[in-house]
DNA sequence: CTTTACAAGCATACACGAATGTATGTAACC
DNA sequence: GGTTACATACATTCGTGTATGCTTGTAAAG
C-alpha cells in the first residue's frame, strides 16, 4: 500500500522512527536489521531507504527526536537561576521528566544499554562528551558562587562538587534504566539529590 | 606456525583473550569479527574455533578472567567487617583497584560501553542483576546496623541509603570509563564517597 | 631406543545465510 | 507527464560454522 500525500509520507517516517525505538530496544542496535524495523512499521525496506540514507541516519534521526536528560539538565541549569535550591529542583525535575516521557526513556535506554560506542570519532560519542563538559562547567559556576557565599563545605572544591553531582545523577539514571520496575526514580531520585547536597553543604 | 606443546597452546588461548579485549574495545563487540581477533593474536580463525565454541564463549571466557568492581564490592563488603568506616574503605579500595588493574578496566569498559545487552534472558545480564541485588542487600544490612546505632540521618532509611550508595558508585565508575584521562578516580572517588557518607550521616 | 600410531593444535578451504545497497518497477498525486 | 512514495528484485559483501589438511608432540609397542 503506497502512502500518497505528503502527510501520509510523514506518518510513515514517524512510524519508522517509532519502530526503530522498539526494535533497537528489544534486539540491540547492531543486531537489529532494517528489515526488522520496516516490518515492525508495516512497510518494506524500500520505505526505509527512501526516508533515511542508512541505519546510522535512522539512528541519528531517532536520537534527535527527543530531548535527553543531559540536554535538559544543561538548558534548565542555564535559565532557572543560580541558587543552590534551584539547582536541586532542576535535577529532580529532569529525573522526573525521564520517568514520564516514555519516548525519551526508550531512547535514553537504547543509548545506555543497547548501543555500542564504536570509534571515538563517531559524532554521537563526541556530542555526548561535549554535553557532559558543558553541564559540568555549568555546575561548577553555580558551586563557585555557593562557595563564595560560604554554603559549601570547607573540604569540597566547586570543581569536585560539579563532577560529583554529575556522577551522582548519571548513577541514578543508569540504575533506573537497568531496573525501571524496581528503582522508582520519582521518589528515590529526590532523596539521593537531597543526600548529595547535604553532603557538600557547610 | 603450529603451537606444539600444551603450554604453547595455553599461550595461544591467552593471546586470543588478550586480543579480544583490545579488539572489542576498539570496534565494539558486535562489530568485531573473529577474523579481527585471530589476526590481532597472530593466528587464524582455526585457532579461535579450536579454543572456543563461538564468539559468545570467547566473550564469556574473557569476562570470567577478571574480577569486576561489583564482584569485589560484594566480597569485601562481606568479609571486611560491618562498620561504617570499613564500608567506606571498601568502596575506595574497589575504585582504586579498577584504576590499577588494566585488564579489569578494559573488560569493565567493554561491558559498559562496547557491548549491547540483547535479550534479557542472556546469562550475562541476569548475573549482572543478581550481583547488583546482592550488593545492595549487603549494603542494606550494614546500614540497618548503623541506623540502630543512631549513625544514620533521621530521614534516610537503610534501604534508600543502600540503593543510593550503589547508584553513587555506579555513577563514578560510569563517568570514569567514559573519560579516564579527565576523571582521576584515585582522588575523586574517595572524595565522592566522603560526600555521600556525610550526606547520610546523622 | 627406535618405530609407529594417534591425537593435539592449529591453518586452509568451502558452503551458507543474512544483511546491505542499489536498481528497477509501479501506482497515485499534482 | 513527471515526480513522489514506496514495493520488489537483484547483486554483492561479510561473517560464521564446518570440514578437511597438515604438522608435530607423545605414548605405547616392539
Amino acid at each position: 500500500m503506497v502512502r500518497r500525500t505528503k502527510e501520509e509520507a510523514e506518518k510513515t517516517r514517524e512510524a519508522l522512527l517509532d519502530a526503530a525505538e522498539f526494535v533497537f530496544l528489544e534486539k540491540g542496535v547492531a543486531n537489529a536489521s532494517l528489515e526488522d524495523i520496516a516490518r515492525s512499521a508495516g512497510v518494506t525496506r524500500g520505505a526505509v531507504y527512501w526516508h533515511f540514507e542508512n541505519k546510522l541516519a535512522l539512528f541519528d534521526a531517532m536520537h534527535e527526536r527527543v530531548k535527553l536528560p543531559m540536554d535538559e539538565l544543561f538548558e534548565r541549569a542555564m535559565h532557572d537561576g543560580d541558587s543552590f535550591t534551584a539547582l536541586k529542583e532542576v535535577c529532580i525535575t529532569v529525573m522526573r521528566h525521564l520517568a514520564e516521557d516514555a519516548r525519551a526513556k526508550r531512547v535514553f535506554t537504547i543509548l545506555l544499554l543497547k548501543c555500542e560506542e564504536t570509534c571515538p570519532a563517531q559524532s554521537n560519542v563526541e556530542r555526548q562528551q561535549q554535553k557532559r563538559d558543558k553541564v559540568i562547567q555549568r555546575f561548577e559556576k553555580i558551586f563557585t558562587a555557593a562557595h563564595q557565599d560560604g554554603k559549601l563545605g570547607p573540604d569540597t572544591s566547586p570543581q569536585t562538587a560539579a563532577i560529583a553531582l554529575h556522577a551522582t545523577i548519571c548513577g541514578v539514571l543508569n540504575d533506573y534504566v537497568r531496573n525501571p520496575e524496581v528503582l522508582d526514580i520519582a521518589t528515590l531520585g529526590p532523596q539521593l539529590i537531597e543526600i548529595f547536597f547535604r553532603g557538600i553543604s557547610a
